[in-house]
DNA sequence: GGGATCCATCAGGAACGCTTATAGCACATG
DNA sequence: CATGTGCTATAAGCGTTCCTGATGGATCCC
């Protein structure tokens, strides 16, 4: 119910300590002992299990909800201060992963000489953080990439009314090894590679590839950062094929299915102001 | 921040007046004035205009987050006591327009032979109602059927963490007026029919089809229910054209794109019991 | 077994939020 | 133009809530 037992809840779970968290938030052990008392009465279960202290079931549900719900909250607050807020002249884009390429960043170039005034910050932010920021306030502008089928638009956390539009859309390659055999190709298909060993990165999520081309891509190595030269050198080395954007390294041209690198802008409630004009220039449609 | 001082302010937007918003919700009309004022301090800026009463740009903008802001809530107390609550003997499978369909009767059938002491309560509700009944905790289980691309999973609002399955893919038949020079054809593109004029339901949402086979699709008809018969009636009489899962109506079927009338099952948090082998049965995956 | 640590409980006090009462404002009416 | 009516804002009073500080009981470690 009330945010604030929410985050007690979650802050004792993560310590694993009532103590520690009381001390974490300033308040004391006894507070904090009768805040979780009093969610466990409103819900009439048991949330954590004491001595030692941790998450009972539905206190593990609660806690899968409270990030998702702490961060609506937030988003809605943010949402409405920027309203409210006097246009700013300076403003953040985060930008996901492989969200920033050659077309995005001509039209920051061209869109940034028409608003001199306007300072712009970058942000490079994880895969999937984009839309958390923008949510919650710490960006005005996010730029989110993922695969796709063209002009579908891509599936996006839901953390409230943000608003989305596509900005680029770019053909995808299949990065391969030097000397792989099918290096020589003119394009290939996807459903020729399911077989193949496949680079597990958050740059080319192998479960979007099976909902999008069946079963099959079987996981090699497990790389969870987001650096593209190191992934091009882990697929050079053999370690497995992935999938880029054709502007971000050499590869084999993907012919089928007709799946595309989309490249969206997602923001909040943009006042008139440098802000609404930015992200019209960022993404014309 | 405070849900109640949400519902309050949702009630003053409602209504237009401080006094009403009282009323109804068993304020003195003094404290109803305080709680708007105690959020549009927390927000620095005003939400709603006096005299009349009116929300503002930035009012407008806490409107549309309220709603699933406080849906989750709800979501995240359905969900614990869920999972907390003694395996029932009775539950709710609420199934939005055509998601019930043959395949899933059947199963559903067998199951209660296999579960005689289960009281199954099937609730009809409008399209996109199923997952929100199911989050909300008005029901356990929910169906909701859409079309997508095969294995495709649907685009379900994003109400807290809901398990969603598969549960039928059907083909799709192009419903057509009784005379209709294509009536007789043994298979239909939808890229032939992009200039035709198509119904406007629920059932079968032109911006979906849109999404999956570029532009078109004129509006004729608006129809906003989800009755099957009276949608192949206005089909019949020359409308539109509608998209309809094979098994609901006659029609020419859908060769490409090779989408399919998809069902999945939705629900919550599920401890093992009744519900859960009802789930397990509904959707074998 | 003794000490330390940790959570639960209790009592007291501060803070919050509601009610009652009243002031202030806009608009309609005579 | 004065007045009444209907609305919201503000002030004071008060009950409830919620936090603090102290204490008790349980568990773990030495």
């Amino acid at each position: 119910m009330d945010p604030n037992l929410v985050r007690t809840f979650m802050t004792v779970a993560r310590l694993g300590s009532f103590s520690a968290a009381a001390a974490e938030l300033g308040y004391t052990q006894s507070a904090v002992s009768q805040q979780i008392a009093t969610l466990e009465a409103d819900l009439g279960t048991p949330l954590l299990s004491r001595r030692p202290v941790a998450p009972t079931g539905a206190g593990e549900r609660r806690l899968q909800h409270a990030g998702p719900l702490l961060l609506r909250i937030r988003a809605a607050r943010a949402d409405v201060r920027r309203v409210a807020a006097a246009p700013a002249h300076r403003l953040t884009l985060a930008a996901g992963p492989l969200a920033l390429g050659p077309a995005v960043a001509a039209r920051l170039a061209r869109a940034r000489v028409r608003l001199p005034r306007l300072t712009v910050t970058v942000r490079a932010c994880a895969a999937g953080e984009a839309a958390r920021l923008v949510a919650g306030g710490e960006a005005e502008l996010g730029l989110v990439a993922g695969i796709a089928a063209p002009s579908d638009p891509l599936r996006l956390p839901d953390v409230g009314p943000l608003t989305a539009t596509g900005a680029e859309e770019e053909p995808l390659v299949v990065a391969l090894p030097d000397g792989h055999p099918l290096a020589g190709r003119a394009g290939l298909r996807l459903a020729d590679l399911v077989d193949a060993r496949w680079l597990r990165t958050p740059l080319c999520p192998l479960e979007r590839l099976r909902d999008l081309a069946g079963d099959g891509f079987r996981a090699g190595l497990h790389y969870t950062g987001d650096d593209l030269r190191t992934v091009t050198s882990l697929v050079a080395a053999g370690h497995g094929l992935t999938l880029l954007p054709a502007s971000a390294a050499p590869g084999v041209p993907l012919l089928a299915p007709r799946l595309v690198h989309r490249v969206e802008l997602v923001h909040g409630a943009l006042p008139p102001g440098p802000a609404a004009d930015l992200a019209a220039a960022l993404a014309p449609s």
